[in-house]
RNA sequence: GCCGAUGUGGCGGAAUUGGCAGACGCGCCGGAUUCAAAAUCCGGUUCCCGUUAAGGGAGUAUGGGUUCGAGUCCCAUCAUCGGUACCA
């Protein structure tokens, strides 16, 4: 038998892709390169690199880079140069993890696993350039990771401009006097003072503030990674304390972020995550006096407009008053509840905090402040619903609207004052909307009878004018936290001395290696203790040793590196710049290749929706930075965006809600029970897991069928972006439309070349075919592929029925396989004497008049419902379709009593008679 | 709680600007081929009524609405999934 199974789709397989590997068919040049065509246009598809992890590749993680390949294999068959490459991300705790237990470097595991998973992306027949590929833990490639820092450590954001600057311009403009620092003295500055100060406007600065300590980890996280208390990988508590760290400036280019987002081709839920996320809110600063004393309290508010309704203040626990209050008590305050208060809040951990919201705790601190719109006293209060965290960890309440105050409120029956009332609606007891101000009078200012808008800039106007106040825009986002005390990641090229002064590693000393660890086992500690810290005869070194400028520090001078680390993020925000030139060791990617294939972002990006907020955001940052400074050609680096569906896979579960393992479930009946109770259970949809045994390999999937029928199955499960269960019972399908593809070209029995081939054409399979190339050309870039591959199996089943296809209609239907099938369609292609690779052919055209038919069938409805369909010729008028649909014998009977009111024709869609 | 998405046969899913609901695949049923089975091929398959049939009725989460015509548009409700969580 010479028929397509396993074994032949295997053989075939493995040939063609050691072809390929062999002639380099998907290698790409870049501009300049001997035979590289730049006035072709480009199409840079990328999918986000995956971790390699030492489990292995499952059949989730190929569905978005086949999805990827489709259109790559597409737009190359359409005269695009396609850049499409993979490698892989592979500093980060997993490994790390596995060091600790094993003892193994986390070099050497990774490696093993960037083997194992290139093997099998290869198996699949992807068609990346793998001359491209690198991973973030190649030193050629870190050292740019740290090229890129510096570069954020050499700049400032100039808020005139907005916009990312060498630092040496801030130098020149605070020596001219056209900046002047918050003090307004920088003459007076020592040199040590002057350095100090342009230390604090650095993009990548040290700061010292609270941050989320893991302790379980052993390390520090990035706001963005701490979730509802716990951490984002692995779900462990989350501690908050002061720590000394690296920060880049990402509130600066907030702004940018957000309005950036605009013209992103990017789905619409993503584009909205990062809006909330970054949380752009305008309203106004406003000092509070405090009553029988020079201090002020100073707060952010959304809402001026309800000045008047100001019954109380609230600090957060942390605020810096707190504590130089409790110093010097004064006798209204009750010190030891306010002590008691603040240190149990103090040890409260966030997720502690965020229980019972509604339950509004605090203390009273005995002290007043004086509301600046009407001259009377209020309490100021102490609560842990105010974060120290978000504007200045203090907050005017309008109990009347605003639902946080007004539960406070309430639980201490402190004054509501009404001042907002809504345009339309009921008056709700707490009211936070727009609405008309009412009760907001004073000799200071008045507001009332103003809408909330104006209202707002009165208030605003006013406040500036007193000096007590002033517009301003508040981020939800925060500075990066971007240091970690873990091993496995980049170390950061900057040195301190023993005053603790820091100075930068100089650019061409680049990379600050990683060194070698006996024991990666983190230090227990209250105190986070950074790994490297351990390798003392590396930490502790002479400026020029390290590579520090001898202009700035005397090269034998004794220093200590910086032994934090990079977080995993590091080495993904820039991945796809170093594609482009992936092995230029001159530049962190040569100039002309960015500037060809990124100069207007990356065409298509694809990759999961988890990684909406955390990567995708840092990325466009890091983007941003370099296109201020001129290292790159566009500000944003991902044009397009997609996310592919999540691949899930049944489960079982209990009546009681609990999960089955598949391998515990026998079937019966096409009813699912467990095998050891016998307990009928429901079969539902959940993640692949490996406690729930339900992961499927793709290696096996490929034993069993081959690496065509595992695309074509994963493409044809549904759409691309939505998620579906993995059926292996559906696999059949596709794989029997090969065996059908397969008989269009070879006799099973003798392994020939079908002898029909050479026959006349068939009119209807020329029509079908046309069709096809017509839809699957539609539907590729829409990246609708199970629609596409629908309609190939269509033309397929056409064909096998009418018995006829010439070699030329076959050539021409292999082509449009070939993206999502490329072995088969390769194979076959060179039997039937196709020269060289059909992935090189040229995209087949079509001819739109083959698509119409000369007779069109339309369906006829009386009254909406179908009573009977006519045959009408192409191109008739809607005045002659009318008659013959009247004077058709079904339908002429069927309005034999009732009287025809109206007939609406649709031109080659329909007819709806109106009668009764 | 708030924001967003989704809801179509036994299952995965199709359906241009509103125009024949269920393409295509799985599964299932029947047939051909076979000593037999597998594989393959052909036909059928939304549900209900109708002896097979002809035919009729209902139907795209639920309830209303707009329209000659609604899976598609509008309003309300329910369910599932994702995001977010005192952001002043």
């Amino acid at each position: 038998m010479h028929n397509y199974c396993a074994e032949t789709a295997n053989e075939l397989e493995t040939r063609w892709q050691s072809c390929w590997a062999r002639d380099d068919v998907y290698a790409v040049g870049n501009p300049g390169d001997a035979g590289f065509d730049a006035k072709k246009p480009k199409f840079y598809c990328l999918d986000m690199f995956p971790y390699p992890s030492g489990a292995g590749l499952h059949v989730g993680h190929p569905v978005g880079y086949i999805g990827s390949d489709i259109i790559s294999r597409f737009k190359r068959m359409g005269g695009y140069n396609v850049l499409h490459p993979m490698g892989w991300d592979a500093f980060g705790l997993p490994a790390e993890q596995y060091a600790i237990e094993t003892g193994v470097h986390p070099a050497i595991t990774t490696k093993k696993a960037i083997d194992t998973f290139r093997d099998q992306l290869q198996r699949i027949g992807f068609s990346y350039d793998w001359s491209r590929e690198f991973a973030t833990i190649d030193p050629d490639y870190y050292k740019w990771t740290q090229w890129i820092w510096l570069q954020a450590y050499s700049a400032w954001f100039d808020p005139t401009s907005q916009s990312a600057k060498p630092i040496s311009t801030l130098m020149e403009a605070l020596e001219k006097g056209d900046i002047v620092p918050e003090d307004a003295n920088w003459e007076s500055k020592t040199a040590v003072e002057k350095a100090a100060y342009v230390d604090t406007k650095r993009i990548a600065y040290l700061g010292e503030q609270v941050v989320n300590w893991c302790p379980k980890l052993g390390t520090v996280l990035a706001n963005e990674e701490v979730i509802d208390g716990r951490s984002e990988r692995g779900s462990h508590p989350v501690v908050r304390r002061p720590l000394k760290q690296w920060m880049f400036r990402i509130t600066a280019f907030g702004d940018r972020l957000l309005e950036d987002l605009e013209d992103l081709d990017w789905p619409q839920s993503t584009r909205r995550m990062q809006q909330e996320w970054i949380g752009r809110s305008e309203g106004a600063d406003v000092n509070f006096a405090l009553a029988n004393s020079d201090d002020s309290i100073l707060v952010y508010t959304t809402r001026p407009d309800t000045l008047f309704g100001v019954t109380f203040m609230v600090l957060a626990p942390e605020h810096p008053l707190v504590a130089e209050v409790l110093e010097n008590p004064p006798s209204s305050m009750d010190v030891t509840s306010v002590e008691a208060y603040v240190t149990e809040a103090k040890n409260k951990s966030d997720i502690d905090r965020m229980i019972d919201q509604k339950e509004k705790s605090g203390v009273f601190t005995g002290l007043q402040a004086i509301n600046p719109a009407t001259g009377e006293e209020i309490p100021i209060w102490i609560a842990d619903y105010v974060l120290m965290g978000y504007g200045h960890g203090a907050i005017m309440a309008v109990p009347a609207h605003d639902q946080r105050d007004f539960d406070f409120a309430e639980t201490f029956d402190i004054p509501i004052r009404e001042v907002v009332r809504p345009t339309s609606g009921e008056d709700e007891s707490c009211f936070s909307g727009n609405g008309v101000a009412i009760n907001s009078a004073s000799d200071a200012v008045s507001i009332t009878n103003k809408t909330t808008n104006d209202a707002k800039q009165i208030i605003i106007a006013w406040l500036e004018k007193e000096e007590i106040g002033s517009a301003k825009v508040n981020f939800r986002l925060r500075d990066w936290l971007f240091s970690r005390q873990r091993y496995w990641g980049e170390p950061f090229p900057v040195v301190f001395d023993e005053e603790g002064l820091y100075y930068p590693i100089q650019e061409h000393k680049l990379p600050v290696s990683l060194p070698n660890l006996e024991d990666y086992t983190p230090v227990e500690s209250n105190d986070p203790q950074p790994l490297l810290s351990k390798a003392t005869d590396w930490l502790h070194t002479t400026a020029g040793e390290a590579g520090v400028d001898p202009a700035l520090l005397p090269p034998e001078t004794p220093v200590t590196r910086e032994s934090n680390t990079m977080p995993g993020w590091a080495g993904s925000c820039w991945y796809e710049i170093r594609f482009c030139s992936p092995h230029d060791d001159a530049r962190f990617v040569n100039k002309e290749a960015e500037k060809y294939w990124m100069g207007n972002g990356i065409d298509l990006y694809i990759g999961g929706a988890e990684h909406a907020v955390l990567h995708l955001l840092y990325a466009r940052f890091w983007h941003k930075l370099l296109f201020d400074l001129g290292k790159v050609e566009c500000n944003e680096p991902f044009r397009k965006l997609f996310h592919q569906g999540l691949l899930t896979s049944f489960s079982f579960q209990r009546k009681n809600k609990t999960l089955v393992p598949s391998n515990l479930v026998e079937e019966r009946d096409k009813k699912f029970y467990e095998i050891e109770t016998g307990e009928e259970l429901e079969r539902v949809i959940a993640k692949m897991s490996k406690s729930l045994r339900n992961v499927v390999n793709p290696d096996d999937v490929i034993a069993d069928y081959g690496a065509d029928t595992l695309r074509l199955y994963e493409m044809y499960m549904g759409p691309l972006e939505a998620s579906a269960p993995w059926n292996t019972r559906d696999i059949v399908g596709v794989h029997r439309f090969l065996q059908r593809v397969w008989r269009l070209g070879i006799d099973d029995l003798t392994g020939e070349l079908c002898s029909n081939l050479a026959n006349e054409a068939n009119e209807d399979v020329e029509r079908a075919l046309h069709a096809t190339v017509s839809k699957v050309t539609d539907d590729i870039p829409k990246l609708a592929y199970n629609t596409a591959i629908a309609s190939m199996i269509e033309f397929v089943n056409t064909s096998t029925s009418a018995g006829a296809l010439t070699t030329g209609q076959l050539d021409t239907f292999l082509r449009i396989l070939s993206p999502f099938a490329p072995h088969i369609a390769q194979e076959l292609y060179t039997r039937i004497g196709g020269d060289g690779y059909v992935a090189s052919q040229s995209w087949p055209t079509f001819d739109p008049k083959m698509l119409l038919a000369d007779v069109i069938e339309m369906p006829v409805q009386i009254m909406g419902k179908v009573r009977g369909r006519i045959s009408v010729p192409a191109g008739a008028n809607p005045k002659e379709v009318e008659e013959i649909a009247l004077h058709d014998e079904q339908i002429a009977t069927l309005l034999e009593n009732i009287t025809v009111r109206k007939v609406i024709v649709v031109p080659n869609k329909i007819i709806n008679i109106v009668a009764n």
